[in-house]
DNA sequence: ATGCAGTGGGAATGCGCTTTCCCAAAGAAT
DNA sequence: ATTCTTTGGGAAAGCGCATTCCCACTGCAT
C-alpha cells in the first residue's frame, strides 16, 4: 500500500504540510479560500488518501470500534451487528469485526487485538458463561477489559457482564431482561396452556439460558404451577433437534399435553423440525415458544409464539454506550404469542 | 486511549528501543535469552499492548481486511461474511465491517475509508447492478476501486465484476455461477412439473437476479418449454410477500398447476407466507422453488428446493484470493430438490 | 600477536500526520 | 504615527514503532 501523502500534496500546491493538513482534515483553523482550492486541487490530481493510521498516530484515537460476537452467521448476532453498524456509520466510526465461537479466550484475544488497533470501544456480544472449564478464560478475559478500560478504552457488554471484570470506569452493561421476560412469558403460558411445561435449554452456566430458565420457573411459580422439567442440550439449532427428537419419542409413548419452551428461537425451530419428522404435529400434539423473535423464522409455519427483543437496538444502544453517548435507554421486550402455542380447537 | 510504550518498556528493561522491538514484535533478530526475559518481564509488569497503528505506519501494512456487504443481517450476506472472517483469522488480520445497503456511493465511501485505513485487501460483497440512476456512483466506485489496487491494495468481488473498473492488478472476481445453477435447476423442475413457471424477481439490472432469471428461462427453454412470465419486485422478503399475494389471487382464481422460482430464498419464503396466509397450500396449489440455500430456513416446512451455494466457503476464498493466497478453487453449487416442488401424490 | 568474520546491542532515521509554537503582516486602537 | 491585537501561514516537535546503520566485542584462523 504507498500513496500519496499529505506532503506531496502540499509541495504539489506550493504550501506547507501544515496548512494542506488543516485543509484537508478538519482542524479548528481555516486557511484562506484561495489557498484552500489549490490545496484540494492538487490533493484530488494526486488521489490523495489520508492515512488513517497516521492520523490515529497523531491524534491516538482511532475512529475504531471493535465488536466480538458469539457468531455473525448467526441471526441473533447478525442482528445486534447491524445495530452496531448503524450507531458506528452515524457516528462516524468503523467496526472491526472479531468472532469468538463462545471460546473466552478468543473473546480475550479479540479484545487484546482491539486495544493493540487502539479501537476507540469494544462492544462484546459473546455469550458470556461461567463454566468451570472458562474459569481462567474468563479471569484473563476480565483482565484484559480492565487493562483497556484503564488505558481509557469503553467497553459495552451486551447481556451479562463479564466475570471477574472489577473496572469501574468505561465499563458499560446493556442489560437484556431475560430473566423478566421469561417470566411474563410463562405467565401468559399458563393462560393458555393447563398441561406440564418442559425447558429446552443450552448447557449449564450459560448466563443468558440460565436466566430464562430461572424466570420461567419462577414465571410458572407465580402462576401456582410445578417447576418445569430442564432439558439441557447446545445452545444451537441442532442441539434443540436432539432434544426435540427424545421428546418426540416421550409424546409418541403417550406423553401428551405438553409446552415446551425452548430457550432460544433458533432452538425452539430445532425441536419443532424433529418433532414434526416424528409424524407429530405442532400445535396439536405439543406447543411450543422461543424467544428472540429472529426476523428470519417470522415466516415459521406454524408462527412460531416467542420473547420478541429489539435486537438491532440493543447492538445500537451497545454501540452508543461504548461511544460516549450516555443517556440511557433501556432495552425492553415483549411477548409475541403465535400459533405454535395455541391449542387447535 | 493512552497506554504504555515500547520506550517505556525498554527503558523499565535497562535496554533500547531496538531491542525491545525485537524481542517483543517478531524481528529476524533475537536478542539473547537473558535480554528477552527481561524486556518481556518489563512488558508484561506494564501491561503493554504495542500500538498497530504505529506499527502500521511504520512497516506500512496493516493487517485489515475490508469487507463491504449489503446487509450483514440478511443471511446470505452473513455467512460470507463468516466465511471471510475465518480465513482472515487464518491470515492473522481482522476485518473491518462495512455495510452499503445497496448504495454504490455508500459502497465507495467503504472503499474509501478501507484505503484510508491501509487495508490490505478489500472484498465487496455488495449486490452489483446496473441501474441507470446507479451509473455515476458505479463509476465513481469503479474509480476508488482503480486508485485503491494502483496503491497496492487487492480487492476481491464476489459475483459479478464492477462495472468500468478497468485496474489489471489486484483485481479477482469470485464468480458464482448463478446462470448455470438456475439453468440446471430449471432442467430438474421441468422434469416435476409439466405446467406453466413464473419467477419472482428483484428490480432490472440487478445483476445477481437478472443472471438466475436468464438461466432459468434457458434452462426452460433447452427443455423445450415456454419462458416463464417474469414478476419484479424488491429483492427481499417483503418483495416475495407482495409478489406472493398478488400470485395467491390468481392461484384463487384458478390458475392452477404454477411453478413459482423465487430468485433467491428469503424472497420464496415470502412467496411462501403470503400464498398460505390466503388458506392456500404449498406444493398442494403452486411449488415454490428458491436459491442460496439458506441455512436458518432448512427447517421451514415444507422444506425447501433451492440452490445450495457454499456461501461461507464464496467469503472464504474471496478473502484468501484478496489476500494473495491465489489458489483458484472454484465456486459450486447444486440444485437441492426439497418437497416444496414436489406435487402430492 | 594480528587480522578476520560474526554476533549482539544501541543510535538514529523515517513512516504520515497533527499540533503547538513562532513569526510576519495587517488591522484596530490610542 | 506608534503600539497592541488579531489573523494566517510555516517550522518543528512529536505520536509509537521498525529498521538500517554503526560500533564494540568475541572467537577463530593465520
Amino acid at each position: 500500500m504507498v500513496a500519496s501523502t499529505l506532503a506531496e500534496v502540499a509541495r504539489l500546491a506550493g504550501v506547507s504540510p501544515a496548512t494542506a493538513s488543516r485543509v484537508l482534515n478538519g482542524s479548528a483553523r481555516k486557511p484562506g479560500p484561495d489557498i484552500a482550492n489549490r490545496v484540494r486541487q492538487a490533493a484530488e490530481s494526486l488521489g490523495y488518501v489520508a492515512n488513517a493510521q497516521a492520523q490515529g498516530l497523531a491524534k491516538s484515537s482511532s475512529g475504531l470500534i471493535g465488536l466480538v460476537v458469539h457468531d455473525i452467521a448467526d441471526p441473533y448476532f447478525a442482528s445486534i451487528a447491524r445495530g452496531v453498524q448503524v450507531a458506528a456509520r452515524n457516528q462516524g466510526r468503523m467496526v472491526l469485526l472479531a468472532t469468538a465461537a463462545g471460546a473466552p479466550e478468543a473473546e480475550r484475544e479479540a479484545v487484546a487485538a482491539f486495544a493493540a488497533r487502539r479501537a476507540d470501544s469494544i462492544v462484546l456480544a459473546g455469550s458470556r458463561s461461567a463454566r468451570k472449564e472458562d474459569t481462567d478464560a474468563n479471569s484473563a478475559l476480565a483482565t484484559e477489559l480492565d487493562r483497556y478500560c484503564a488505558n481509557g478504552g469503553q467497553v459495552a457488554v451486551v447481556g451479562h457482564p463479564v466475570v471477574g471484570a472489577t473496572s469501574g470506569t468505561g465499563y458499560h452493561v446493556v442489560a437484556v431482561p431475560n430473566e423478566a421476560l421469561a417470566a411474563s412469558l410463562a405467565a401468559d403460558l399458563t393462560v393458555l396452556h393447563t398441561g406440564r411445561f418442559i425447558v429446552v435449554a443450552g448447557p449449564e452456566s450459560l448466563f443468558t439460558s440460565d436466566d430464562r430458565i430461572r424466570g420461567f420457573q419462577a414465571g410458572l411459580a407465580a402462576a401456582g404451577r410445578e417447576p418445569a422439567e430442564v432439558f439441557r442440550t447446545q445452545f444451537t439449532r441442532s442441539g434443540g433437534h436432539a432434544a426435540g427428537l427424545s421428546l418426540a419419542r416421550r409424546i409418541a409413548a403417550g406423553e401428551k399435553d405438553l409446552c415446551i419452551f425452548a430457550v432460544n428461537d433458533v432452538m425452539a425451530i430445532g425441536v419443532a423440525a424433529a418433532i414434526r419428522g416424528q409424524d407429530l404435529r405442532i400445535p396439536r400434539d405439543a406447543l411450543i415458544a422461543g424467544f428472540d423473535d429472529i426476523e428470519t423464522l417470522r415466516d415459521f409455519q406454524p408462527e412460531l409464539s416467542t420473547v420478541h427483543l429489539p435486537l438491532e437496538d440493543i447492538g445500537a444502544q451497545a454501540a452508543r454506550r461504548a461511544g460516549g453517548d450516555m443517556d440511557f435507554i433501556p432495552i425492553t421486550g415483549h411477548v409475541a404469542l403465535r400459533r405454535s402455542t395455541h391449542h387447535e380447537e
